[in-house]
DNA sequence: GTTAGCACTCAACGTCAACGAGTGCTAACA
DNA sequence: TGTTAGCACTCGTTGACGTTGAGTGCTAAC
């Protein structure tokens, strides 16, 4: 494997990339700048057969890269950090509109992603060890209901109505809320769970309250919650004539709905800061020829979310790598400020 | 248009909604009882063309019903009151797990109306006049920053943090929380930031906090909200025939994408308890072979949202219209008593 | 008014030959 | 020894062409 067939090879890979369409020993001495006559190319072409970098659909027609050939070319590109900064300022902009929700923000870098790679793109939201409560509160909302605000320290907010009793007033839901927080600040949901009897038993006279609040929590800690799966331009895979096949695309976009199911492949690929997988090594039959690219991102607590893109195997590879680097970087800094008003002075 | 006609009309359409191909004369004279021959239907057919009820893709192939004949048949349908109430229990089972973030419930509605149909579901959150603003609460997260919570009289919560001073505690907090609730009672967001300047003025030393919160306020009430939009089974469209065109699924699923548009065309039917519109009758281009079927739900206090049903033209309109009913009284039940614990005693 | 029969139409399908992109191999060349 | 030109060969693609069969419209008989 000298240094002129892997020239050659890359030259293929990059044509296939470009146009999909398998590449002969004639374009690729025209194409690009060889200097050799596309009889030579053959040659090397014949050769890198062998090696298993380049498969041959039919006798008669080009060549195409195996998933061999994009393992090597991806590592290389990896290597040798030869990723252009695609513009980060291009990224930025699209979140100049400020929008806090997590989840609205996770959405829209979705959005972003799919958009300036014309590829499918996923984002999960933050996962990590547990989420430990930060605050409490109970808001009056009439009708002997009140909502239950839960703060942990992602940031990351779960309410509910529950009932309280008609004859607790907005004072007294406010100090309970004080006691609730200073009892369970700092503890995860299985933890508060396992606290709140005990705390019902001391704050006689609010049974019903906490009796509620108990429900919300059991019934959140209970849930794996999953996290937010946000899935952006499913349709531009359509686009690639890899997917003109209408069975393809289907069980593809079947699979794409399947939120939880593609959260486990997207996150499948541990916390490593890049993950490519090209091919047969997602381990997803249906996706036999996708690659994965993902890319984490993480919070000010240093949970770790996942972005991703689903592209055919004749992805443009640094491009993306490039995007989900600058993206996850944007994310990292959006989540480690705070979500508003400027940067997060003093820490948790 | 007499009583003979009417009965062949209703079994080409059911035919064809059954294969999705061209029914010929012969296929009518056999599969269904009509005691006439393939010739005599022939010449009815002839005539049903010639009143526009059918169409003839080629001179040597069946007949397809048109755009207004399905007119007829649904109209017919929704007239004779034949809809079979599609057994509510087994939609009901759908919900058992409770699930109460309205959001969540209506992901879930999608998911369920896709399944149950086999085409792509739409569920929007209500819409009403503005949401009034019923709670303000200002939750300390720590490190100078809190979230704004708004409770509104849809129980929708919009929450986002705020810097506030390093000086306030949790006591000042609340007590500029119940100030601005009872200021804020009732208002429009919009109301509520004309209100607000001369509120900061009022109450001084709380500048920062309330700073934040106009921003806040005239960020979400200048975005329409849009309200939540649940898609299912965009992937079962792919199913159909009618979509084994590549292009013509891209165009469609990119639609189903881009969710702002959708939400208006699905709500474009008004606040009628049932809408059909019929290909060319939906006014979307891309949906010319699509028809939407669309029923609304309603929340406590008269909100509506709608629930809708995409399909091919040749939808199977009774068992989805029976299906919409259902699932809409279901929201309905679910939306008019509060989201948790229990019926709402007393009323806004 | 209904039906049987028949000629006619036309998309779909399969066959076949021509075409051409691309290969592998061989021989000549530097 | 590596490179290149030339040539025979392969095989998918494309388009022409005939066949098939579903379905129609028309006519004549019932």
């Amino acid at each position: 494997m000298d240094e002129r067939k892997m020239r050659i090879l890359r030259a293929i890979i990059d044509d296939y990339i470009l146009t999909g369409v398998p590449v002969g020993s004639r374009t690729i001495s025209k194409k690009y700048e060889t200097g050799l006559s596309s009889a030579t190319i053959r040659n090397e072409m014949s050769d890198l057969e062998e090696l298993g970098y380049l498969d041959q659909p039919h006798v008669s027609a080009g060549r195409i890269p195996s998933a061999k050939a994009y393992r090597l070319y991806v590592d290389s590109l990896l290597q040798a950090g030869k990723l252009r900064n695609d513009s980060p300022q291009a990224i930025q902009q699209h979140f100049s509109g400020r929008i806090r929700q997590m989840e609205d923000v996770i959405d829209h870098a979705a959005r972003v992603i799919s958009s300036l790679t014309n590829y499918t793109a996923v984002v999960l939201s933050p996962k990590g060890q547990q989420p430990r409560l930060q605050t409490v509160q109970l808001v009056p909302v009439g009708n002997g209901t009140a909502l239950v605000v839960v703060v942990t320290d992602m940031g990351i907010v779960r309410d509910s109505m529950i009932r309280i009793g008609n004859d607790m007033d907005d004072d007294t839901l406010y100090s309970v809320s004080r006691a609730l927080t200073n009892e369970l600040r700092g503890c995860t949901l299985q933890e508060a769970c396992e606290k709140l009897p005990e705390i019902i038993r001391r704050m006689q006279g609010n049974e019903t309250v906490l009796q509620g609040l108990y429900g919300f929590l059991s019934e959140r800690s209970g849930a794996p919650a999953g996290g937010h799966v946000a899935v952006g331009g499913t349709s531009n895979m359509l686009a690639y004539p890899e997917y003109s096949d209408v069975d393809k695309a289907r069980s593809f976009l079947s699979l794409m709905e399947t939120r939880d199911k593609l959260a486990e492949i997207i996150r499948g690929s541990g916390e490593m800061a890049f993950t490519v997988r090209i091919g047969p090594e997602t381990g997803v039959p249906e996706m036999a020829d996708c690659s994965i690219v993902t890319a984490t991102y993480s919070t000010r607590n240093g949970q770790q979310g996942t972005l991703g893109v689903i592209g055919p195997t004749r992805m443009q590879y640094s491009r993306v790598i490039s995007i989900l680097n600058v993206m996850g970087r944007q994310l990292t800094d959006m989540f480690s400020g705070d979500a508003d008003g400027g940067d997060q002075h003093g820490q948790d």
